[in-house]
DNA sequence: GGGATCATGTAACTTGTTACATGATTGC
DNA sequence: GCAATCATGTAACAAGTTACATGATCCC
């Protein structure tokens, strides 16, 4: 239920558009909460239509005219009800560890490239991020909003940073792999990885 | 596309029925990629239609009866296709970041509190995680598969360690922050945080 | 007037979630 | 025989993805 609450927030920093709400999502909360701009319209919709947003005046014909929102009072009223309420942290999900996994029972041929590949990539956003700290968040910018702001900058930081140095590690450890390219336990089915007992990664599979 | 190979690996691991399937996800493979028993059992439906893999003899009336499942040579073929071909990271997509953001809008009110308890949530898992750590992956085991599962024990560890060291930051804040109980910007609602030029979280909005 | 682009949408599908239904087995 | 639990499922819905459709505007 993340979808809509990131839509208010974005439309009471500044009424939009669908495409300009689309825009911004992929500079700025995309970077934690992305959308296409199927899904921002479709949740205009909805939003509309459970009266937290409207349609600033202009109202002609719809189609392929633009059309701006504004937040009302109940819209509001519900991001505040939302943010305040407590929520269980979601378990996260990465095809990369299912993959590693994977590689363990049919082998590894082709994953070094692809974690070398993710490697840059993570180094490039790391570095974007790092330029916005830099350009937005010089000394001076210490409001409460610029704090908060501030504190998912590093969060975002951070997490680039983790993921440069675990794939580091990862490639390092690939290297020393006695035969990176052959499947393991290429035997019967049921040779792979003992499952009680014995190491299985995260925990007893 | 990874709850399928997901199951494919946990079944070439050791064939296994749903609920077995579920529990062992439960302990370990749904650390990083997490399933519901329905999400199993659909899945299981489709991988058998598919030839990927077969029910094991013992074909009773099915409803209420055990039934296990094994990877057939085909399900093994697709499994190391998907391992070894190029993937996108999909960008990370957090609520707590959302709220946040939120929070910069209308107000830091009740966050504060449910920061503390992610802040427990964490500490328990990467207190789990290093416990398994510990357990499984001592001196001496150092074959491929334990170094690959260890590789993922890893980045399991070091992204709670992460969350601990970030949320501890982020609560310092908020008890340095000028008034954290009171909505930013309550005026009119178009004056929050300037959209361009000024300091929007991870990048400008 | 015609192509590029801006802008708003529809439709179909896949994946994930929530609630419930039903049969089999075990222990008392 | 009956409650608890093991085990397999169905149904309905919500969220996210992919492909496509259509109107408006601008510039040549």
């Amino acid at each position: 239920m993340s979808l809509p609450h990131a839509i208010l927030t974005a439309l009471l920093e500044k009424p939009s558009s669908g495409l300009e709400l689309t825009r911004r999502f992929d500079r700025s909360i995309g970077y934690f909460w992305s959308a296409t701009h199927q899904q921002i319209y479709r949740e205009l919709g909805r939003l509309e239509s459970e009266g937290y947003i409207r349609a600033l005046p202009a109202e002609r014909p719809a189609r392929g005219q633009k059309k701006s929102y504004e937040v009302l009072p109940a819209g509001r009223e519900e991001l505040a009800r939302w943010t305040s309420a407590p929520q269980e942290p979601r378990p996260w999900r990465d095809a990369l560890f299912v993959r590693l996994r994977a590689a363990a029972v049919v082998g590894t041929t082709g994953i070094e490239a692809d974690l070398r590949r993710h490697l840059t990539l993570h180094e490039r956003q790391l570095a974007e991020y790092e330029e916005i700290e830099k350009r937005d968040f010089g000394p001076g910018r210490d409001s409460a909003q610029d704090r908060l702001q501030h504190l998912i900058l590093r969060a975002g930081i951070d997490l680039e940073t983790f993921w440069t140095q675990w794939l580091r590690n990862a490639l390092t450890e690939f290297e020393a792999l006695p035969d990176a390219a052959a499947p393991y336990g290429s035997g019967p089915p049921d040779d792979g990885v003992p499952d009680a007992g014995g190491g299985a990664a995260a925990g007893r599979s």
